[in-house]
DNA sequence: TAGCTGTCCGAAAGGCGTTTCGAAAGTTTT
DNA sequence: AAAACTTTCGAAACGCCTTTCGGACAGCTA
């Protein structure tokens, strides 16, 4: 009687086994045959292909990974809640092998020392390949440390241990970016608005500011105005700057969100961007960026080729490439919007 | 002579039978101690425990899985590159079962079907239990079909197949909560402008919103202004409105956005929130809500439950439980905020 | 002491592929 | 037709763990 009984999951998947038994080979030659390996007759070839997809047949990447001790798969371990930075990184981390070679496993450790240990465990019991830790500032993170059995590649916030291999943006050359664009589209009466002084970010923006405004030979019209990275903070500095220098020109913020509050206030005292006064961005976040009045010029921190190099990194360990601690700056690039240059 | 040389990754990482040995007992023993199983002297297993923390042993879960069938491990199918909607529900799929239990596969198919194609194909392989596709829409989308080895479940976006399990927010639920709300502060003249007619959330949220209006006994002070999920369409559409209903007391957005350009073109003209006008968002997309002055009240899809739901549907799939197809509706929820309720 | 019950442990069979190495068959050379 | 290669295929070991099932031994009863 036939089986009438609705989808049933898999009954089992068919294996090389079963592939082998139809085709009337031996599975050694069913698996020479499927992987393309030189040892076997053409025509012996095309009647396992045949056999093989008749049956539906899907290797098991559980068995493979076994024999092989490659998993093809690497962990992402974060705490970025917004997935801001994660997520491009984890986009360059699939691309870096072309498409659907490698596979990610993401973990959300929410800040949490004991979760991200659990995430940890899990992942080396998957014996993942190696492991993307990715920060939610530019801050060195502690190091998960030098035991681990696989190796682990930092991004975006550095390792504090410089044993170990990091990637992080230049915010310095950010900040410098950023202020030359300014300069370049003929602004001279430039400030710099930006986050938490606390954070490594701020202070490395801070730098790359100062280097680009001493390089052109202007000083900056007040100090550095550090607060918060919201758009609450680019508001309020924005109208102090303004009430005590009612002439500046140029508006280098240290993230989109400063940006906006920025862009706010300049309404609100009546000053038209970018006639009047150019404002640019830092992390070219889009949904914040495209959406603004006028749309906002930004500094991209190219996150996708740091995750793309992260994970290039975590193979050549693999491979046996000598493993050179300390961390690696990614070049920012610029975005222009019509923040900074009025469109035609 | 000793071998000096730097960290080399896992010469070879400890097995079962490395413990084994080092205890002096049976592989078999040793599986049963360290599983916790019942049938192993008390004192033995205290040996083998030492003996595999001394060697740092850790259960190769390939093996595992190999032999139990299972990976523990879900794969995440998605297009929605901001990562607003998948984020949360890989969140919540994480955590149904307890931390660390199962571990998530992301992959971002970035709206190309070939690429989705290859994703699938590295899932299945990878022997995933089962696989949730997350849209970037609530428009139901193209079903990955029925012969697939593992449960699917369908997120946000449902399938287009009734056969198949789809989990989506209660877009008509959240548009009448929304305007529920704002004549639950007293307002009596609201309109509604949401973003691109052709989406389905759109539709239903503005459905839930007449519904709404209509048990209150009200009627909308306009139509309804349909037009694009953007802060651009937020101000201009709120600038006609003003103009042609001055008075005008409250504002339900499809989404948080299009509530974010309303607020701006308030101020412009002048209006205070929320004294003279209240504004409700939707989505409760932190980063937009939270910035905003006021900050935003929001309708949140609860898109963390939707993840754990999704993940305990595989599970019971797994189990033999009956798939009964069609779309489960969540309940959003209320986040107020300043915008329509002045604080304290 | 013989017989019985219960506890604890281990041999071995899977689970699914990959790879090595030797054997068989086919082809070419003298 | 015999010898010397090539080419093609398959048996078996291996990777690491789980689970079943039978055996050994201890302790108990009659």
């Amino acid at each position: 009687m036939a089986d009438t009984s609705p989808r049933v999951h898999a009954s089992r998947a068919p294996t090389l086994n079963d592939v082998a038994q139809l085709a009337g080979v031996s599975m050694a030659t069913a698996s020479k045959a499927v992987n393309g390996r030189a040892e076997v007759a053409e025509k012996t070839r095309r009647r396992v292909l045949a056999a093989a997809s008749e049956i539906g047949f899907t290797p098991n990447g559980l068995a493979q990974s076994l024999v092989t001790g490659r998993t093809k798969t690497v962990g992402l371990l974060t705490s970025d809640l917004e997935g801001r930075f994660v997520l491009p990184i984890l986009m360059g981390a699939e691309d870096a092998f072309g498409s659907g070679e490698i596979s990610v496993l993401l973990c959300d450790a929410r800040g949490d020392r004991i979760r991200e240990n659990y995430h940890l465990k899990a992942l080396l019991n998957r014996r993942v390949d190696g492991i993307i830790v990715v920060g939610r500032s530019t801050d060195p993170r502690n190091s998960l440390g030098q035991q681990l059995p696989v190796p682990v590649v930092y991004a975006y916030a550095p390792s504090d241990d410089p044993r170990d291999q990091s990637l992080a943006p230049d915010n310095r050359a950010g900040g410098r970016l950023a202020v030359e664009h300014l300069i370049s589209v003929g602004r001279r009466r430039i400030v710099h608005i930006t986050g938490d002084p606390g954070y490594a970010a701020a202070q490395d923006r801070a730098e790359g500011f100062h280097e680009g405004m001493a390089a052109a030979g202007l000083t900056p019209v007040d100090e550095v105005m550090f607060g918060s990275w919201t758009e609450g903070w680019g508001r309020d500095a924005t109208a102090v700057l303004l009430q005590r220098h009612p002439d500046i020109d140029g508006f280098v913020c240290g993230s989109d969100q400063i940006a906006r509050g920025a862009l706010e206030t300049l309404r609100d005292f009546g000053r038209s961007v970018p006639e009047d006064v150019a404002v640019i961005g830092y992390d070219n976040w889009e949904v914040l960026a495209t959406n603004s009045r006028p749309e906002l010029t930004s500094i991209d921190c190219t996150l996708q080729g740091l995750g793309r190099q992260a994970a290039k990194r975590i193979f050549e360990a693999l491979d046996g490439a000598p493993v050179s601690g300390g961390t690696e700056l990614f070049q920012p690039k610029l975005v222009i919007r019509g923040s900074t240059i009025a469109s035609r």
